[in-house]
DNA sequence: CCTACCGATCGGTAGG
DNA sequence: CCTACCGATCGGTAGG
């Protein structure tokens, strides 16, 4: 099984848009890091959105069907909440490119596709809002604003993006056990 | 004191390049955001790209003098955190929209601007680190890599300046409670 | 502060 | 897969 072009195109994509961002990389930078022409892009592609868009909704799905997995698992709240930080961290440094468009440039999608994903973003964050919530009235996590709880979770580790790099020789494993032992128990003794 | 008209197109800058990012913003929107046309915008300012400088950079020596003005404190490494923390707040709600331009926007900046911008960023973070190191060695702080802590902090906060509206009638002394809180002492009971 | 306009570059198409 | 090229838009300037 070898790559199709067009995810050869989709991977170089994403890795650009990390680094200068989806308005400026143009059709021509994209068509030389796969080293074809411009308008040759086009065979494999409609257009430079259609990549975009795909490779946010791919993300997207991925994050929503790891949810689905860790709802159904009969363990407790804090349990949930720790697999789900596991899971940004696991998608920040395996898939170090796309997740930035899926944080960061979704928001050049035009419609119907920005509703649209929005929409599954938002189902995703209120699931996820659910499960604090619970871990709340169950009295495992602390009182406090679940949107509050979530969303400092979820952007406490945007910074993998840019930051994680093999090279670095720091595992995802060490940073699952750094960054979960700071937002569970918390940087004091 | 009335703004002069160059402070009024920095602040128009400032909100168009967090709404669109600072490649999507062109100088005819911008213009029309502060009703002008393109080239009147130049007898104001020298380019595009020197607003986004202006915006960086502002933004970085703010973050520097507060960061002064803590380590002079004499409390504990913990409390210098909490106040490291509250800034970061602090920034992001008063000033929703330049802290976009110097989470996400620097990197378009071009030489020698981005060498230099990157350097006092630099020097701000391992002032930071210093101080999470200090407490991790009187033992106030738990053991774990300084880095890690410093970014999931700095990142935790990310999510405010596109959340953040007065709007929503939560007020930053409340986002400021619960945010330390959790950081400080995690979300679990 | 405007009108008029510059060369460069953009995403994308025609046609082979 | 390419060459050749399209109209639109970009940041910015000249000249008044």
């Amino acid at each position: 099984m070898t790559r199709s072009k067009k995810e050869v195109i989709q991977v170089a994509a994403a890795r650009l848009f990390r680094d200068r961002g989806y308005t400026a990389t143009s059709m021509r930078d994209l068509a030389e890091a796969v080293q074809l022409k411009a308008s040759s892009l086009y065979n494999h592609i409609s257009g430079k959105e259609e990549i975009l868009k795909e490779i946010c909704f791919e993300t997207a799905e991925r994050f929503l069907s790891a949810m689905e997995e860790i709802e159904k698992e009969k363990v407790s709240c804090t349990e949930k909440v720790k697999k789900l930080i596991q899971l940004h961290i696991q998608t920040a440094t395996s898939d170090v490119t796309s997740i930035t468009a899926f944080n960061d440039e979704w928001r050049h999608l035009s419609e119907p596709h920005l509703s649209e994903f929005k929409s599954i973003r938002k189902t995703y964050e209120e699931r996820f809002k659910s499960i604090i919530q619970e871990g709340i009235e169950t009295e495992e996590i602390q009182e406090g604003d679940p949107t509050v709880i979530l969303y400092t979770i979820i952007s406490s580790v945007r910074w993998l993006y840019d930051w994680y790099k093999p090279e670095r020789n720091v595992s995802p494993e060490i940073l699952k056990k750094g960054i979960v032992n700071i937002l569970v128990t918390g940087i004091v003794k």
